[in-house]
DNA sequence: TTGTAGGCGTTATCAT
DNA sequence: ATGATAACGCCTACAA
């Protein structure tokens, strides 16, 4: 493992300017240039990220909370997996490495220790809480001014940046879909109020009734865990009052994939069944029979997103902004696209 | 930001007092201890990871290389969450943190450089790809002493330590399940053969069939790419043959999946398919429908397995065991268990 | 049991 | 355009 002084004794020059070199900084003779990157070329040498680190004071890693999934199993993999790839994509073409970090399920995450150990410049949190200690965190966090994003979850009242789809706009669409085509009847399985996320695709959903001149039926407002199986358990509902439902319009796939499993259970034919409309557009739903119409979200951009706005963020912009307009934009919602699938077709 | 001068300070002793009692190395008196805890509880000080890391030259991360999967869209996100988590759960416990990459799709990987930039102290590759650059890439990590583990892809004739299923008996389980029902006209779906675990799976398959005094028939033996809709194109085969065919072992769920969904296309009613069995156990098998019987395969575990080696290793074991056999046992195989759902049932 | 001091490999500032 | 050199914050002999 050659070293910087070797580097520079082959060179003939000082170790200072070897790092000029290979740092790209400062104005340097094209001859000197040479010199070094053969030198350098030559001895295999590779400068420590760990020096370099600790010498600047920045790690050069972008923390990635992810939720806490008992064995990755309750949610779908499927979106964090691509609002990762997302991030990492992003993350790579700035230079910096991710560090991925477990949320466990009880332990309250201490973000500021993140930075204050010096592990990570910046962070993004995908798998946020809604209760006071997170918020409690997070508020922290901005305090101390570190950099951080939250995705997929808004935290009224705050101003933290926030990345999210519309959801809104999302269920509207998918309500629209349904009473373009005459569907009348929709029932609305929707995940636990607690989300924020769930908040938000319930309006889309009373606005999308409106729209069409229609009320939500509050008997047909069901409320799920985003599980297959809380759709399975649904089903019993929906098939009691089969009669009294044309379509169904689930917060996300698995959901809708679990009802359809329930009814087929429950004997129900499929030429019966109402209409789906699922969420996500996970990997699940092209799989579906028949196949299910998903409000697709763009995960994989959404990651990109946040990563961009750190290293932005971290990379030059002033703190204070000209006006206060950019506190009020703080939540940066990114559009959702109806993918039609058999599923919600007469 | 309290300093670890201060801290000294406040406690009355050494800067060098204090770093023993924080890291719990070396006699200290009782009393001691408690004033320096007392003080650095007081100041908030947090040790930064950064200087421990420089001053030890470890950086405490290691490293895990994901795929490339575009936009992780052809495999199934799936199981790389599953090795992820199981990694990340055993590298907390040991105080480590994940740095992971993602491959870039021409990019040939320099593992070393990775090592030598210290990032990371030992890695974990997930997308270990069969060609002569990677061979070649992972030899002169071995060369070089560096701690690293791969999964899910077997190099012959190299001593890696590597962890993975073992989907020779995977296989085998699964025709056994169909031969011991009485399925003899059995299709295989394999994946390309240049991975070692579709080659493993083609073993398992001609082992499970000998072992009921029958043979693969070679022009039942297709090909896809694990990808659902190789799975769909190869429906086609199966349809113009349905009548010599009773059942479909695919080399993992999508394809299976891709299978049944290309016999619907083509108008096959249910009661006509041949019985199904997968492979993975993936979150789609419970999903499909009819659900579908799948080997199931330990992803935590073997991403848990694979952190313990590396961690094991690296703390402190000798680098010459005993005796050799130890550089005959570095490949790690967990078992595989047959989950039976709808789909393989007569 | 505790203090002192050298070293880790860069970056960055100040001279030159 | 380049060279010296002082940090950076911690660990760890070695000394006391």
């Amino acid at each position: 493992m050659a070293s910087r002084k070797e580097v520079a004794e082959l060179a003939g020059v000082s170790e200072a300017t070897v790092s000029r070199v290979l740092n790209g900084v400062g104005p340097i003779k094209e001859e000197t240039k040479r010199k070094v990157l053969q030198a350098s070329e030559q001895l295999g040498y590779v400068p420590s990220a760990l020096a370099r680190s600790f010498a600047r004071s920045k790690s050069g890693n972008l923390g990635v909370v992810m939720p806490y999934v008992p064995k990755a199993h309750l949610f779908s993999a499927y979106f964090f997996s691509e609002m990762l790839s997302g991030i990492g994509n992003k993350a790579r073409e700035s230079g910096m490495d991710l560090l991925v970090m477990f949320r466990t399920p009880d332990e309250v995450m201490n973000y500021t220790d993140l930075f204050r150990r010096q592990k990570i410049d910046a962070c993004i949190i995908l798998g946020a809480r809604d209760d006071p200690g997170e918020l409690a965190a997070l508020q922290q966090l901005q305090q101390e001014g570190h950099p951080f994003c939250v995705m997929n979850q808004h935290f009224a009242g705050q101003s933290f940046v926030e990345v999210d789809a519309d959801h809104i706009k999302g269920s509207r669409q998918a309500i629209r879909h349904l009473t373009d085509q005459g569907y009348r009847k929709i029932a609305f399985l929707n995940g636990p109020d607690s989300y924020s996320n769930s908040q938000e695709r319930l309006q889309g959903v009373q606005m999308g009734m409106q729209e069409a001149k229609m009320e939500l039926d509050p008997s047909l407002l069901l409320e799920g865990n985003y599980s297959r199986r809380s759709g399975q358990e649904a089903a019993g509902h929906i098939a009691n009052r089969l009669h009294e439902i044309d379509a169904v319009f689930a917060a996300n796939d698995r959901m809708a994939i679990g009802v359809m499993h329930g009814l087929r259970e429950r004997g129900i034919p499929v030429q019966d069944f109402p209409a789906f409309v699922g969420y996500d557009d996970s990997d699940a739903a092209e799989m579906a029979v028949p196949p299910l119409t998903s409000v697709r979200v763009p995960f994989y951009e959404m990651g990109e997103l946040a990563a961009r706005k750190l290293i932005d963020e971290k990379v030059g912009s002033p703190p204070a902004n000209v006006s206060s307009l950019s506190s009020v934009s703080t939540r940066h919602l990114l559009p959702t696209e109806l993918i039609v699938r058999a599923s919600s077709i007469r």
